[in-house]
DNA sequence: ATGACGGTGTGGCACCGA
């Protein structure tokens, strides 16, 4: 089975491309961030159609996310429990599947904006919210993915500029902690299990060429259980929808298991 | 140092993203 995460930078400009991937892609669980709409606006019906039942937590203008599965979708939750929140940024459910139930965590992260600012708290506060949550998950769900645009670059050669960008948002210290908080719980970083090409990102800023130039970050991440290791067989990012026209700045990440 | 690109809103630009 395949799951994916791609993070479509507004799902009413990128509805088109979603269908357009699903139908090459016919992955069995997809997750999307940053639809930016509410839930009213949600095209349920044109991924019905393309064969996907969906449950989104949405907001107007920002944040917003998805699961996306040709299964049914049970037990959601919706943002952090217990953690106050006006953003619309996590949402969970779980997939039956042949192996068994499926725990998916989908998570548009805090973007941060830069060390020392408000935002950058917020996206402390959060990302530790975030990983006392996922360890009670996994205690009760051991076969449980965590995936999404975690807007960390979990090391240097997740960057196409490790040395500039040094310290700055994406890069710091203290994010780099948090996911290793993550990979502490027991959760594995699916694309790092497997050899890759040097220079791999998933997200390349729309300005100065930077898709051309390869000037990117690897910020959107699928972490496995333990439970969950054994069966991954590949990890890879599908950069194709980048070339699109009026593309989303983020490509698809795409794991598939046994 | 800044802006560059793209999306959204009730707009003629500002804010946000990463």
């Amino acid at each position: 089975m395949q799951i994916a995460t791609w993070n479509v930078n507004s799902l009413s400009v990128r509805l088109p491309q979603v269908l357009d991937w699903l139908a090459r892609q016919p992955v069995d669980v997809l997750c999307l961030q940053e639809l930016k709409l509410t839930e009213d606006k949600f095209p349920f019906m044109e991924l019905r159609s393309a064969g996907y039942e969906a449950v989104a937590f949405g907001q107007k203008t920002y944040n917003g996310v998805a699961i996306l599965a040709r299964t049914p979708l049970t037990a959601l939750a919706r943002n952090i429990p217990g953690f106050e929140d006006e953003q619309a940024r996590v949402i969970a459910a779980t997939v039956e599947t042949p192996q068994g139930p499926l725990r998916v965590l989908n998570g548009y992260f805090v973007n941060g904006q830069a060390p020392g600012t408000d935002k950058f708290a917020y996206k402390m506060r959060w990302l530790q919210a975030l990983h006392d949550w996922v360890r009670s998950e996994l205690a009760a769900h051991p076969r449980l993915v965590l995936l999404g645009d975690f807007n960390v670059a979990p090391e240097d050669r997740d960057s196409y500029d490790p040395v500039g960008l040094a310290d700055t948002i994406h890069h710091t210290r203290e994010e780099r902690a948090h996911f290793q908080a993550l990979l502490g719980l027991g959760l594995t970083d699916a694309y790092r299990m497997f050899e890759q090409p040097e220079k791999s990102y998933s997200w390349w800023d729309y300005r100065m060429l930077g898709f051309q130039k390869n000037r990117g970050l690897r910020i959107d991440h699928i972490l496995v259980s333990e439970a969950l290791r054994g069966a991954v067989t590949a990890c890879t990012i599908d950069r194709a929808p980048r070339k699109n026209p009026q593309p989303s700045d983020h490509a698809p990440v795409v794991l598939t298991m046994a």
